[in-house]
DNA sequence: CGCTGCCGTGGAAGCGCTCCCACTTGACAG
DNA sequence: CTGTCAAGTGGGAGCGCTTCCACGGCAGCG
């Protein structure tokens, strides 16, 4: 005689929802009309359709996600991807900003948001084994570094995808959301140069980022624009402590800058320190910008001029063309480039230095 | 004659996955064994298993996670339940981090996270719903405001919960992880207290939140435990701007304070800006005290001392908390509460304003 | 040497759902 | 009055998986 114990119900054990049977049971119809009804109501008659709404209501009935997906093949759900490591996400609000604008155009859909995050190569492939079984409808892709191969191997799945940020790799079409990086850099150069600098120099991203890259394209375009010579270039990674070793190098072997261009708020953080190191001040020696308008360009100790990216609109975006091309799959949508704009703060004043001179 | 178009596969085209059956039918067993030399090996031998993995590694196989989850009533994902607003999401890295951690304790593991924010009531109850819906085996709850009613809810359902901060309503016993809010503000006002200040005062939180209610019961108990009257209490949204409206009205009825405690950086920061647009310095005439250890509490003006709290080591014990409660469901674990620590800035240093004493 | 017990195995049932298909009905045209 | 057709319906198959159960084989035991 069997006495084991009853192992099946280890983990439920709590009252069992209702199916669908019970559904159509309990509104006098057929399972079949119940499915119907409760999916749209196509091909149902009306009486049919209420009792079926009423028993829902009644039952309390909530459809069994995994049945259904399991013969639909649809999961209802996208996934985010974010390769990076951890620090990174952490310390800027960028990914917070984009979860926020995916689950905006998310919410009146039933559709919901898998966070993938992978650091390690090894948990990468593991990403996109998730991603190949099936088990998202889409996903979206926090594109960033040259390295991370995403946009190929993804492509390669036939797995919806949209991109935050250009890829890298661009050797076929993937369907992208990113801001005017070039116009951005390019209003920078414009800007410091309307105010009268005339040494520039810019403490660059990581060359293996799109973003970097294009960031300094426009940085040159618009210093050649306004008949300026191109000016001394570091390359730092994006945040303050790698900053301040780029800058340290810039104002030693360039003493007599007069502008700076970082291309990210949290660097310029980095090279305002070292400015003011070295004795100097902001903007009255040296004008500084940053870019991204983080909450730090903000409260930095002189307000950083900055460049602004409509980033929730961008993740917004994002999310609605991913929906758009799953609903209708093949229709490969171009990509969406957002402009930018200059936010003017006190690190580029023409005034004497005004970080005393708030409300 | 049939003639309509293939509907059924408008969305899958792709190579169809290999299932079960056909791995069964590569390693020359039957589909139950197949099965079981997945599911960890149980009852497999030594062969069997062998000629199992051989066969998953050369199709390439993933089981699908819609048809296992159907039968074993298992979804591996957990939902990540954040009531809050956007503008709170954005700016406050608390999350990020929570994310961050949370993930961090589901590597190793298949689980994933789905991320369910909600705004409006109307979300919360499509969240309850997805929740109640049996779409994942557990949820951590970001708890925040009394209003939200998540706790009782979601401990009807039975499903496995664990808060981050201690829940409004605790009339049942509830699983969270917290910081120890209350030694916290003790140790705000020890510190004040030890650098010789003496006429304190509190921008405390708002009343309806446990993290501000704690902080502001340890700083009375700090205040008491050194002899120093009460002071003066005003509270805020715990938002720079709140916080501004906040301090000018203490300033303006008690103008010979010598000390103020801001419940969080981000307050602290407009408590700065009010005290400097009064022409005062900090810590000359007063010193000011954040709490959280924010980003910003480093890079304002006159860094900030403040309370720092374990949060990423928070969330991950959120994360493994929920992941032993989900397998051993019943065992309700006790709260787990982690000590805080002090961070020492200029904005209470006892010497002279250091605000130009950086490297 | 036969019996008990256990190990490894495969067949088969079903998880809850969607959707194909066949069927019944009633309206309407011929 | 019969034929046609669309609308609404229910039966049933099957999505890919786990797990119960029955069964054959083989070791250990009396």
């Amino acid at each position: 005689m069997n006495t084991s114990p009853p192992r099946s119900l280890r983990h439920a054990a709590a009252r069992p929802s209702p199916t669908l049977e019970d559904l159509a049971v309990a509104a006098g119809v057929s399972r079949s009309t119940a499915s119907r009804a409760i999916n749209g109501g196509d091909r149902v008659s009306a009486e049919a359709q209420a009792a079926v709404d009423r028993a829902v209501v009644a039952l309390g009935y909530i459809p069994n996600r995994a049945a259904r997906s399991l013969v639909t093949r649809r999961t209802s759900s996208i996934a985010l991807v974010i390769p990076e490591p951890d620090v990174r996400v952490m310390m800027d609000p960028f990914f917070a900003v984009v979860i926020t604008g995916i689950t905006e155009a998310l919410r009146e859909t039933d559709v919901q948001l898998v966070l993938l995050m992978s650091r390690t190569d090894d948990d990468s492939s593991r990403t996109l084994r998730y991603l190949r079984g099936g088990h998202v409808d889409g996903a979206i892709v926090v594109s960033h570094h040259k390295a991370d191969s995403w946009a190929r191997s993804l492509a390669e799945t036939g797995l919806p995808t949209i991109f935050i940020g250009r890829p890298w790799d661009m050797a076929f079409d993937v369907t992208y959301v990113d801001s005017d990086n070039v116009g951005g850099g390019r209003l920078a150069a414009r800007h410091l140069a309307g105010i009268g600098r005339r040494r520039l120099a810019t403490v660059a991203g990581p060359a293996d980022m799109t973003a970097a890259v294009d960031r300094l394209r426009g940085w040159r375009e618009g210093l050649a624009e306004a008949g300026l010579p191109e000016g001394p270039v570091v390359h730092a990674d994006f945040t303050t402590n790698g900053a301040v070793a780029a800058a340290r190098r810039l104002l030693a072997e360039h003493p007599d800058i007069d502008g700076i261009f970082a291309a990210s708020d949290l660097m310029a953080l980095g090279v305002l320190d070292v400015i003011h190191a070295a004795g100097m001040t902001v903007p009255g020696d040296i004008a500084l910008m940053g870019y991204d308008n983080h909450a730090v360009a903000e409260t930095a100790p002189t307000p950083l001029t900055t460049i602004t990216q409509p980033m929730v609109e961008m993740a917004v975006k994002a999310g609605s063309m991913l929906l758009e091309e799953i609903e209708a799959p093949g229709s490969h949508p171009e990509p969406v480039i957002y402009s930018t704009e200059l936010v003017e703060r006190a690190s580029t004043s023409v005034a004497p230095t005004a970080s005393a001179a708030k409300a």
